[in-house]
DNA sequence: TTGAAAGCGCTACCAG
DNA sequence: CTGGTAGCGCTTTCAA
């Protein structure tokens, strides 16, 4: 692999040069930009990124750290913050596998040794104090689909509590009167705020909803399948069940269809992040939109901003994004 | 941030001792290790990743380039290597955003300039001379889902041919006569090779298949509905679609039953990649098993490999795989 | 407009 | 066992 001595040493000149025709620095003759030119090429000469990182003490790198690939949710957070690393020239540093606290700090740690600057995580381990000193400690880290009072400007996150309201709101304008709710058990906030801010609404309207009915699994459509044949096996009514998510709300109907109930007409079934697959399943999904691809760009460029030089700081600033209701063909109007 | 220097300095050590404690160097005493650790955490120091491999030119970055994130099948690809770069303590450098030969140029440039030894390309668009010509300049690279005879040692690759082989055997022997195809227009081979298997097939078998039956388009849910209109409008009968992939197969199943055809009784659909979707399709979804995520840890262990001192050059060697059928729901015995 | 040289943070070699 | 030091590939003053 040819440096920059190689190619100073082919063309002639001093390194100085070679770096000033590499940084289009400003004063060069055009001369010595064709020679050097001219030889870099000959020599497939690249630079080395790290290097330059080295002595400039910048980065072009952007780090993600996420649970998994495999969830069409974390790789449109992923894809996200690829879009605006691209648009910006930078890379994509990606860690994954996250299981425990221990192993999201050592995906952060990773980053730090990379001396990534611009950051986006979405972790679900970490304690608040810990996310906290972590936040104050690295400038351009940005928590995504978490939040935290006291840096509520590094939280880019959607009110899951309110979530929740507007679902209930739906499947009481439609009639119906006997719920159910398939909640995750993971991701400690998430689904208890989904579920409480659901409760909540119900109960305003004098509804009360059975704690049978209530099931909790993986938020897989496995564990969507799963909890519904519980909720079966409970043998108490329901005319609408509320999803934690997508995966699960499609699991759920096919274990419904399974046992000959016909959704929407025997039951509905209301998920949450309408993920693509969600327009495409059997009956189409009604979901509430989780716009978490534009929010990763969001928090992507947060991070940038911050570690721009003369970033302001924007405390006091909030992030929040309020879910949208997309109405299609899994709920429908309780007759009976 | 913290650098060696000022650990050495209050820890009153040469740089060189805690480089040793660093890298758990040979000869150290244990009054050192502990002072030099104290330090260490004291000053909340970490080693910068970059410079380290600056110095020693070894780089511990396992690259991918693949088109984008959000198509599954692409992010299982990804998360099969991450599952080899995680268990070899690496990280993932991702490229997506493919669009041209020239973007997937740049892309694995950018990964040279990083001084990623290792990587794992998905490349649709570069000629395979040009494939050629990279893979033996950079030994750690590795090809997947692309074969090319020349450098066959340095792919790992899926038979297509044979799988539309085997999903035309599996339709006739379910006693189908008329059958139509959806293909992509995208990806020079894949979709050319499993057509020209599957009517291969066909053809010894004496069937033929009629040229307004084949659609070609988009390969995504959308695209298999679009070209499911237009097969409909063709007014020609069939009772069996072969799909390029499970999203068009589910877009095209959609379509269908939109039009009040029944899937399987009126009309066997057969897809190909069996994403985890396909599973819980309704009508669930037979199709061809592309073990994409197996194939990309194999191709990451064989990038590593190459890049071991003593790696054998395994030319000779064949990565090839074959899919497998995977029947479901979505195909059945013709009995009209 | 160009070159010499200092150094970014670290490792590795050579003395001691 | 420890310290001094050269240098990895590059950028960036400072002089010329």
């Amino acid at each position: 692999m040819a440096t920059i001595k190689d190619v100073a040493r082919i063309a002639g000149v001093s390194v100085a040069s070679v770096s000033r025709v590499l940084n289009k620095g400003p004063k060069v003759s055009q001369k010595t930009i064709d020679k050097v030119s001219k030889v870099m090429k000959d020599l497939n000469y690249t630079p080395d990124a790290n290097a330059r990182a080295l002595v400039t003490q910048k980065s072009t790198t952007l780090g993600v750290v996420i649970p998994d690939l495999v969830d069409p949710f974390f790789a449109s957070l992923a894809n996200g913050v690829e879009l605006v690393a691209r648009q910006k020239n930078m890379q994509l540093l990606l860690s994954t596998g996250l299981v425990s606290a221990e192993s999201e700090m050592q995906a952060i740690n990773l980053l730090i040794e990379r001396r990534c600057k611009v950051m986006v995580v979405h972790s679900k381990k970490l304690s608040d104090e810990t996310l906290i000193e972590l936040v104050n400690k690295i400038s351009g880290l940005v928590l995504i689909d978490r939040f935290i009072e006291e840096i509520a400007h590094r939280c880019v996150w959607l009110d899951n509590l309110e979530g929740g309201k507007i679902a209930a709101r739906h499947l009481l304008a439609l009639n119906h009167q006997n719920f159910a709710c398939i909640s995750s058990k993971y991701r400690i906030d998430d689904p208890r705020l989904r579920l409480q801010g659901f409760q909540h609404v119900l109960k305003s309207a004098g509804v009360d909803i059975a704690p049978e009915l209530i099931e909790y699994d993986e938020p897989t459509l496995q564990g969507g399948e799963l909890a519904t044949q519980r909720l079966l096996a409970a043998g108490k009514e329901f005319s609408a069940i509320f999803v934690y998510n997508d995966a699960m709300a499609i699991g759920a109907i096919s274990t419904l269809e399974d046992n000959g109930f016909k959704v929407p007409y025997d039951i509905s079934v209301l998920g949450f992040d309408d993920v693509l697959l969600s327009r495409y399943s059997r009956p189409k999904l009604s979901t509430l939109n989780y716009p978490i691809e534009q929010m990763a760009m969001q928090a992507a460029n947060i991070a940038l901003e911050l570690t721009a030089k003369d970033s302001k700081p924007n405390i006091g600033m909030s992030f929040k994004h309020i879910p949208r209701l997309v109405k299609r063909e899994s709920t429908s109007f309780k007759t009976s």
